[in-house]
DNA sequence: AGCGGTTATCGTCAGTATGACGTGAAATGG
DNA sequence: CCATTTCACGTCATACTGACGATAACCGCT
C-alpha cells in the first residue's frame, strides 16, 4: 500500500488580555511564502515529536517563555489541498491563553513579533479563520471552565478575573452580581488571605484559581445567536 | 529547508443510539497492522482531498450511506511518534452522530463491521482513547446545542428525543420535565402536527428539528465531576 | 363495550439562581 | 478632613429547575 505524504505543522492562537481587550501575539513571516505579512506563530513538527509538544516548543521559541501559567489545548485542525503553495500541509492548531507578557521576543523565523487586538486583521494562509475559531472557542470556554483564571498572574483580584470576561466577550457585567458568581461557585477561585495595596479605592482580596476544572453552575454570556 | 514527512488519516467515531444504549461503529481490520481486532473506521486522506470530504468518504463506505440526516464534525487530532508501527501517522478524528441505521455494511478493506456498546473496548492503535473523547464531546454537546435530534430520524417524539439523553447520559430524566424543556426552549423542536399511530399509549405528537444551532438555556445535566 | 395498563401532556409548588440595584466599608489624593 | 474610588455585602422580584400530582388518549383483552 503506498498513500500520498504530508508535511504537519502547528500553528499558535496567542491569546491575552491588555488594556481592557484581547489580544494575539502575531509573527512577521521571515520566508516565504507570504514573506513579511502577519500570521500566526507556528512550525513543522519535528520528526520524533509529540504535537502537544512541538506547540510548547514554538509557543517558548515564540514567546521566550515556557508556559507562564498559562493554558494550552488543541483547537482544531487545517488541511484544506490548497492551503499552502509549498504543498499539501496540515496544520494542527493549538490555541494558548495566557497572563499578559513583558513583550514578545523575535524568534528564528519571525522578523517581529507583537500582541495585535483581534478583528478583522489580514493574515497569510488560512490563520484568519484559525484565529476566529481559537477566539469562539476562548469565549465559550469561559462560560463553562475557570479559564479565565489562565490570562492572570497567580494572583488576582475578582475585578481583574472579570475584565477578563468583559475583554473576552466584549460586554460589560455588573461588578457586584458578578463578585458573587465567582466567589459562590465551588472551586473556581480560593481566597489567599492577602490585599491589594497601593491601588486607588478600597482594597481587594487576592484570590488564586481553585480546583474546579468545571464550573457548575456555568457563567453564561447573554444570547449570542448562531 | 525540509521537514519530515507524514502520513494522513481520517478517523471515524460514528455514535448511535440503539435499545436504550449508546453504540459505536467498529470495523475488524483486514490489513496489518493490527490484523482482525477492531478498530475506529478510517482510512489514509487522498492526495488533493479536503480533511472532511476525507471523512465523508470514509463514512460513506464504511457504511455506505452519504449522510443520513446525521452530523459531523471533527474532533480532534492525534499524532504520537510511536502511534502506528509502520511509521510516522497523523490522524483526524471526526465525529458522527447517525440516526440508529438498518446495519452496516463491511466495507474494503474492512472484513466486517457493527455496532458495539460504547465502554472499554480493547481497540487498535490508540483508537480507545479517540473513541473516548468522543463520547465526551458527544455528551457535552448534548448540553449546547440541539444535535440530539441528529441521533433520530427525521421526525420524532419527544420521548425518543428524551432517550437519547438518557442513552447517551446514562442516566434517567422526568419525562415530564424535559417535556417542557424541550417543547419551550427556542428553536429546538417544532412540532410537525402529526402523530404516532399504532403505539401502546396515548398518541404523541411528532416533531423536527428547529432552526436554532445553541439551546439557551441549555439542557444541563447533573453535576459531572473532573 | 368496558376495563386496566401504558404513555403523553399539562399543572402545581417549593427551592435556587439570576439580574437590577441600594448601601456601607476602606482605601487614595488633594 | 473631605470628595472620590472601588470593594463587598444585602435586598428583592423574576425565571428556571426538580419533584411530583392529575388528566388525556391510546392500546389489548375479555
Amino acid at each position: 500500500m503506498d498513500y500520498p505524504v504530508f508535511a504537519v505543522t502547528v500553528d499558535l492562537v496567542v491569546l491575552t488580555v491588555r488594556d481592557g481587550g484581547l489580544h494575539v501575539l502575531l509573527v512577521r513571516r521571515g520566508l516565504e511564502p507570504h514573506l513579511d505579512r502577519w500570521a500566526l506563530p507556528g512550525g513543522f513538527v519535528h520528526a520524533d515529536e509529540e504535537l502537544a509538544a512541538a506547540a510548547r516548543r514554538e509557543l517558548a521559541e515564540e514567546t521566550g517563555l515556557a508556559e507562564p501559567g498559562g493554558h494550552l489545548e488543541q483547537l482544531a485542525s487545517y488541511g484544506a489541498p490548497d492551503r499552502d503553495p509549498r504543498g499539501r500541509v496540515v496544520t494542527i492548531a493549538y490555541l494558548a491563553l495566557v497572563p499578559d507578557l513583558p513583550i514578545p521576543t523575535a524568534g528564528t523565523d519571525a522578523a517581529e513579533a507583537e500582541w495585535r487586538p483581534v478583528g478583522a486583521l489580514g493574515l497569510a494562509f488560512d490563520h484568519d479563520r484559525i484565529l476566529a475559531d481559537g477566539v469562539e472557542r476562548a469565549r465559550s470556554k469561559l462560560e463553562y471552565t475557570p479559564l479565565a483564571a489562565a490570562f492572570c498572574p497567580p494572583e488576582f483580584t475578582i475585578a481583574a478575573l472579570r475584565q477578563v470576561y468583559e475583554a473576552v466577550w466584549g460586554e460589560s457585567l455588573d461588578p457586584r452580581n458578578f463578585h458573587r458568581k465567582a466567589t459562590t461557585t465551588p472551586g473556581f477561585v480560593s481566597p489567599t488571605g492577602g490585599t491589594t495595596e497601593g491601588e486607588p479605592g478600597r482594597p481587594a482580596q487576592l484570590f488564586r484559581r481553585g480546583d474546579a476544572t468545571l464550573l457548575n453552575p456555568p457563567i453564561l454570556r447573554r444570547a449570542h445567536g448562531a
